[in-house]
DNA sequence: ATGGATGCAAAGTGTTTGCAGCCAG
DNA sequence: CTGGCTGCAAACACTTTGCATCCAT
């Protein structure tokens, strides 16, 4: 059983499935990943569906979207704001965990007139494996 | 006459209409904004033109593409690297104009095994003009 | 003169939509 | 039972590609 709280909507097996991805990876998987990932044990599920959801657990703020420069878009059940960092050379994204950075919202908030709500910090750069791999 | 220096690619007037274009503006405008801007002063040239140029000057690290999370990508002539704010309201772009951020870099490479190479921050909220027009 | 650039149309991705049937509440 | 959800197919938006022609060098 996960965490998943789903407020005012139906809980579906499909719903379940797709939170359930997001909950126990770090990979950050885009549509088509997910909608892979499921066809074993879900083989009926559309690709639609996965939209759908994904779209739907976005707005209930039960998942983050993040865009990092690629074609597709990529999910992420930390809805904490935290930054990412992203391998060059193999896509691979992942998260930075640290609290050096929490403090960048109020410092660019002193620079501005914008009424700021919320950031996303990307890093590019090359992983320990890439690195190791040459 | 553009600070444009065209390395080995051919300096051709649709590649200097576009890259005046970005260098000339703060929006930073999509490929179709761009092709639309230059619709008047350029009626013969295609979009796929703009899409290949864009490319091209990227590339040649001439423009930085930027990913706000939209389905577009937008491109920018200052490619410093420098945070953006994005209005939720309008969709405005800006950039943020300071240097207290410049070491966020460093702050993160000294918490990840990653060797970082470059950063993209956004800053999400509401700009000065969608905050007095309510 | 010639290799790279353009413009057109067609194809390719990723994502959304319409709608009939289905199932969670 | 009923409104919301699913799955399919078709549509859509953005971007890329193939190719004949053109033009910057």
């Amino acid at each position: 059983m996960s965490h998943l709280i789903f407020l005012k909507l139906k809980v579906t097996p499909q719903r379940l499935a797709i939170f359930d991805v997001l909950y126990s990876t770090f990979e950050h998987p885009n549509a088509e990943v997910i909608y892979k990932a499921l066809h074993a044990t879900h083989p009926t599920m559309s690709l639609a569906t996965v939209y759908k959801t994904l779209d739907t657990l976005k707005k209930s703020d039960l998942i983050q979207e993040l865009n990092v420069g690629e074609d597709s878009f990529r999910y992420d059940a930390n809805i904490m704001s935290h930054p990412h960092l992203i391998c060059t050379t193999c896509r691979k994204v992942s998260d930075l965990h640290t609290d050096v950075l929490d403090n960048v919202i109020a410092t660019a908030q002193a620079e501005t007139d914008f009424d700021i709500e919320t950031e996303k910090i990307f890093f590019y750069g090359t992983c320990p494996d890439c690195k190791t791999t040459h």
